[in-house]
DNA sequence: GATTAGGCTTCG
């Protein structure tokens, strides 16, 4: 929501009914602030700070008029482009009403004596209403006074022709501009024209019943009507009326603005616009309401207008609304999106394969989850728009066709074109019947109930089974006879703390099975993969699901001695203040160095000097000997008179004796001004958020196989690696004892020169799943999933199983 | 102060 101008002499009814007043004084941590809305004075508006591209953040204090006292002032927090729009439309002395905001605790409490708490603005929910009186009658001035920059923008107007007037539908005259409301009919989304522009084409009606079609053309796909859905109410601000075809048609002409509002009967009246701020009072609420109920009365709105995947009827159109998973170019006029919706469709669905190299999003997905997802193919000018789209945006796609049997399908497999009982899902090209696609705003309340039902849902492993496969390439061939060796007592190892009750089977009978189940087996650890540890553990991108080796210390002690050359003058940012400690002495009779540190002026403000530092110049080693000292080092060097974070193959923070790294596909490293109000402790995703890293985890990837009498096979210990060894790799990559513990479990698993005689037996839960090698045949993969290992006891011995 | 489109399925 931007930040609204209301006039004054309008009332107070122009904020949303359902939002009600509290009493600065009386706010608390506690208070359940939802629908709740505090008003006072802006006393004080700071600076508008740039945190990092196009994120914002503005801090104010609001004072309850008629009060005076210290705690009836507050601290309000604005993120975003909020912050940005307030810094444009209000100014101090504005009397100002805040809604959407949560209740945090005032880090400046002691310091500026006002509120104990402060109020954090953020996100699609938080609105500013700014009260505003008009200016005074000037039959000079031009018809709208601009407040800002922003072209868009609609204040004030004189009193006698600010207030817009509306013609009906049914007293339309050709060569007139106008501004008109109605409730919207027919829609297509805003598509290309071969002009310059983006071109809109609507149809909408009111209480004349009259039917008008409107054509708006903009260049900024912003600038045109947000439409959902049938039924929503448009209110437009100077449209010419034309004739054209015996009917009158309303195009956009100069100073043209539109706001949307939502159709049904009793939801929010939550205006959906670019417009910086704009003119909405209370008859503009009524106007919208009265729209709204006639509307329903003429049963305008089609119920249930789109349909889940689980109600699909071959055959048909149909609008989805949906989660975009995955998308991947399958030629120049065709475009693959994967989604969801929570629902699974009855009908089989076509199955397409492209190469994982080319798909945008997680490559390959559970079976459960596959089966909930949709493989839509959008053709032509959609295609453009598709390129625009990011996996986990909320999609509506209008006049989507199911095709039943499609067998010409791009990237299609020849077993499946024989195929004939299964759903294609084609978005055709062109823009008939309001054929499109739009990304909607979290907020909305049909994305709401989509994420209520996708919740429902366990989240997908992360990393998919081909990187495993990636990574040691092909599992073994079947290694032989060894029964015999099977023959001798073994002792239990692990046990599995699955829920699956199922009976475990041979290792034979498990290659014969079906994937994509889970299997129990008991088996012996034969070999592992790979044998020298630390190459077991790796780096992990939840984002981009890469995995890389850790950088060994001489690379990384080069990189900091590499840095620490660069010494030249170096300007920090404003909110850092320099100074210098002395280095670490390697022995005791060596020379006294200095190292300069950068510290948040915030910290430094609240005390906090040792939670966090910004290090220059140092070694490897004093990096680490300076641990003890402070919580956070983030080590710094100065390139080109700046200061910047040291290359991402180092690690970007040192934490006692954790060292973190960010993924260098997915981060956008700066330094920037860590917001550290409020929060009590300071770690690695704080910082990471600041510095605009995405930090990769610790994970401990093992390759095992294991044998049984009938055969033998690789399965892989990744995700349940902590449930195995009892320590997470985050520990062992930090401790050596965290090390020698997975040491040990792998001795007495596989004890270096013993027989497989004495080798315990293990109670495995294994995943099944298929996937796909370098040459795109089919390979199954075995993940060890549910297993902990248990130390056996040393005395006792176990029967081989059945 | 030009131009675009002017609903009306479907190659895949």
């Amino acid at each position: 929501m931007p930040v609204c101008v209301l006039l004054e002499g309008a009332g107070g009814a122009q904020i949303p009914t359902h939002l009600t007043r509290i009493p600065i004084l009386l706010i608390k941590n506690s208070t359940d602030v939802s629908n709740k809305t505090v008003k006072g004075k802006v006393v004080r508006k700071g600076p508008l700070v740039l945190l990092a591209a196009d994120n914002f953040i503005l801090k104010t204090v609001i004072q309850e008029e008629d009060s005076q006292a210290d705690a009836s002032s507050i601290n309000v927090v604005l993120m975003g482009t909020l912050a940005k729009d307030f810094n444009q439309a209000v100014n101090q002395g504005d009397v100002v009403v805040a809604s959407g905001f949560t209740v945090g605790k005032s880090p400046t409490v002691h310091k500026d004596k006002l509120h104990p708490c402060n109020l954090l603005m953020s996100g699609d929910n938080a609105c500013i209403y700014v009260f505003r009186l008009p200016p005074p009658r000037d039959p000079t001035s031009p018809p709208a006074v601009k407040r800002g920059p922003a072209p868009s923008t609609e204040v004030s107007r004189p009193p006698k022709t600010q207030k817009y007037t509306y013609v009906g539908l049914g007293d339309l005259k050709t060569g007139s501009v106008v501004n008109v409301y109605g409730v919207v009919v027919f829609f297509k989304q805003p598509f290309r024209s071969r002009g310059t522009d983006f071109c809109s084409s609507l149809k909408i009606t009111d209480q004349s019943n009259q039917k008008i079609g409107c054509t708006i053309f903009c260049d900024k796909l912003e600038d045109h009507p947000k439409i959902f859905k049938i039924g929503d109410i448009v209110r437009m601000h100077r449209v010419k009326t034309q004739f054209f075809n015996d009917s009158i048609t309303l195009v956009n002409t100069f100073g043209f603005s539109v706001v949307t509002f939502d159709g049904a009967v009793g939801a929010n009246v939550e205006p959906r616009t670019s417009s910086l701020s704009f003119h909405f009072d209370r008859e503009d609420c009524r106007t919208v309401e009265e729209l709204r109920s006639w509307a329903a009365r003429q049963a305008l709105i089609p119920s249930g207008s789109t349909t889940p995947l689980s109600a699909v009827q071959p055959k048909a159109y149909f609008d989805l609304t949906c989660q975009l998973l995955a998308k991947a170019p399958i030629d120049t006029t065709c475009t693959l999106l994967r989604v969801w919706d929570g629902t699974r469709c009855p009908h089989t669905l076509l199955k397409v394969i492209v190469e994982p190299n080319v798909m945008v999003g997680t490559t390959s997905f559970s079976i459960d989850r596959e089966n909930l997802i949709a493989n839509i193919l959008v053709y032509d000018n959609h295609v453009e728009f598709a390129q625009q789209l990011k996996p986990g945006d909320f999609l509506r796609i209008y006049n989507l066709r199911a095709i039943p049997g499609s067998s010409k399908v791009p990237g299609l497999t020849s077993c499946q074109s024989v195929e004939v009982d299964h759903l294609a899902f084609h978005l055709h090209g062109g823009t008939a019947f309001g054929r499109g696609i739009r990304v909607l705003p979290e907020n909305s309340p049909d994305i709401q109930e989509l994420k209520r039902t996708i919740k429902a849902f366990p989240e997908d492993d992360e990393l998919n089974d081909s990187t495993l496969l990636e990574i040691w390439g092909t599992p073994p061939e079947s290694l032989g006879d060894v029964t015999a060796e099977n023959s001798a007592d073994s002792l239990r190892a692990s046990e599995r703390n699955c829920t699956h009750d199922i009976e475990p089977v041979t290792l034979s009978e498990l290659k014969q099975s079906n994937l994509g189940r889970v299997h129990h087996v008991r088996a012996q650890l034969r070999s592992y993969k790979p044998s020298r540890l630390h190459q077991a553990l790796k780096l992990y991108c939840s984002k981009c699901t890469s995995m890389q080796d850790i950088p060994d210390d001489e690379l990384v002690a080069h990189l900091f001695s590499e840095a620490s050359k660069e010494s030249g003058p170096c300007i920090p940012p404003p909110w850092l203040l320099s100074g210098q400690i002395d280095a670490p002495k390697d022995n005791p009779g060596s020379l006294k160095r200095a190292l300069t540190v950068h510290l948040s002026t915030q910290l430094m403000s609240e005390n906090r000097t040792k939670e966090l530092i910004f290090l220059m110049g140092s070694t490897l080693e004093e990096t680490r000997q300076l641990v003890s000292g402070y919580q956070n080092i983030v080590p710094v060097r100065s390139s080109g008179g700046h200061l910047t974070l040291l290359d991402l193959s180092a690690p970007f923070l040192f934490r006692g004796r954790r060292k973190y790294y960010g993924c260098r596909r997915c981060s956008e490293p700066a330094l920037r001004e860590l917001c550290a109000e409020g929060v009590e402790l300071i770690d690695e995703t704080i910082i990471a958020k600041a510095l605009g890293i995405q930090l990769l985890q610790y994970v401990l990837l093992m390759a095992f196989e294991v044998q049984d009498a009938t055969d033998t096979l690789e399965a892989f210990l990744w995700r349940d690696a902590k449930t195995f060894f009892g320590v997470s790799p985050e520990e062992v990559a930090a401790s050596q004892e965290a090390e020698n513990c997975i040491h040990q479990t792998m001795d007495s698993l596989c004890p270096p020169g013993g027989s497989t005689g004495e080798r315990p037996w293990l109670d495995l839960c294994l995943m099944a799943s298929r996937t796909e090698d370098d040459g795109g045949q089919k390979q199954p993969c075995y993940q060890i999933c549910h297993t902990a290992f248990t130390k056996p006891p040393s005395t006792h011995s176990d029967p081989e199983p059945a």
